[in-house]
DNA sequence: CGTATTTATTTGGCAGCCCAAACTTTTTTC
DNA sequence: GAAAAAAGTTTGGGCTGCCAAATAAATACG
């Protein structure tokens, strides 16, 4: 991804350190190991694999912080995880705990070209009058198997014509996810 | 997913020895082997473990066949695969190559009401009116930064309103795809 | 300050998966 | 039908990643 090879264990526990370092400053043993389920002596050696590989800066009993390298790898990880999420929960219209349990996955098994194409995709949707919130509320009808036969797509979509702003500004494309 | 959990390794080991009765009726270490770029030993170990499961038919030096368990897992499995790999290449209009590898790491990490929302996008996306060929390929040219500001939305609309029938036969879905 | 508590590390063991190489069984081929 | 080739298995070793328990360091607090 970013030329470094890493599991996806140590993908997880870069992901962690860098959830910590935001809300604590600094990751310590104890957090690491208390969010990813694992005892602390699972830990320290994930410690020194990811230090091995200059991506925090760890010293055994210190604090522990991401090296810039490593804050690059964790970012980008954590762009992944947030790009799915983000598809899962407004594209197929997950609810957002399993959005979040697919993407936690999901962010080890996409490639960077695969990601790109869901950014890609969720700007296409904002930006094509036809895929506006009637098209998204659509979808959700459609799923739970409402209006197996559309009764009036001509009217639907000349609707839609009709409401279309001149651009799309960025109020409205927010508002619609 | 189907009540007996595998390990990322023995589903692929499964999807493998599927493929290969498809083709050879019967599957062979070697083939596997060399499918899954292993040497036979490794093989060896993995069919003991599924024959343990009762998901192959197993003996040492005989052929390998999957059990009637076996098979409905690694259908499941290859469901997912193949559901996966359409939407990557239909909907987010990925190679085929590059869909196949993210679909052979993802069938791994999405669980299945993640890949039936898949399956209800593309029927969705078969359904409205709206996203039509037009809009597939709408969708192309937005990824190539290709009219960056759509110069006639309505008018694209409306064609695709005239031309819209009044039930979308099969065929004519099937070949949007 | 010094002990008690918390936090972190080390050690040994286990499981999954892989390879390399030796060995066994099966299949070919003459 | 026996020797050669091919296919399959076994053994030993390595790597990652986990746990459990023992140990060590750091922090808290009376």
């Amino acid at each position: 991804m970013t030329g470094i090879d890493l599991s996806e264990n140590l993908e997880d526990y870069l992901e962690t350190i860098l959830e910590l370092e935001k809300t604590h400053k600094v990751a310590r043993v104890k957090d690491i190991a208390e969010m990813r389920g694992v005892l602390r002596g699972s830990v320290t050696g994930a410690l020194k694999s990811l230090a091995g590989k200059g991506l925090i800066n760890y010293e055994p009993y210190s604090f522990i912080t991401l090296t810039k390298k490593g804050a690059a790898v964790a970012g980008e990880i954590n762009r992944r995880h947030k790009v799915i999420k983000n598809f899962l929960i407004h594209v197929l219209q997950l609810d957002p705990d399993r959005a979040e349990d697919n993407a936690c996955r999901m962010e080890h098994a996409m490639d960077r070209a695969a990601v790109d194409r869901m950014v890609a995709f969720i700007d296409y949707i904002e930006f094509c009058p036809r895929t506006d919130t009637n098209w998204v509320k659509g979808f959700a009808s459609h799923r739970h198997g409402i209006e197996k036969k559309q009764p009036d797509c001509k009217g639907c979509m000349d609707k839609s014509i009709e409401n279309q702003p001149e651009t799309k500004d960025d109020a409205l494309v927010k508002s619609r996810f």
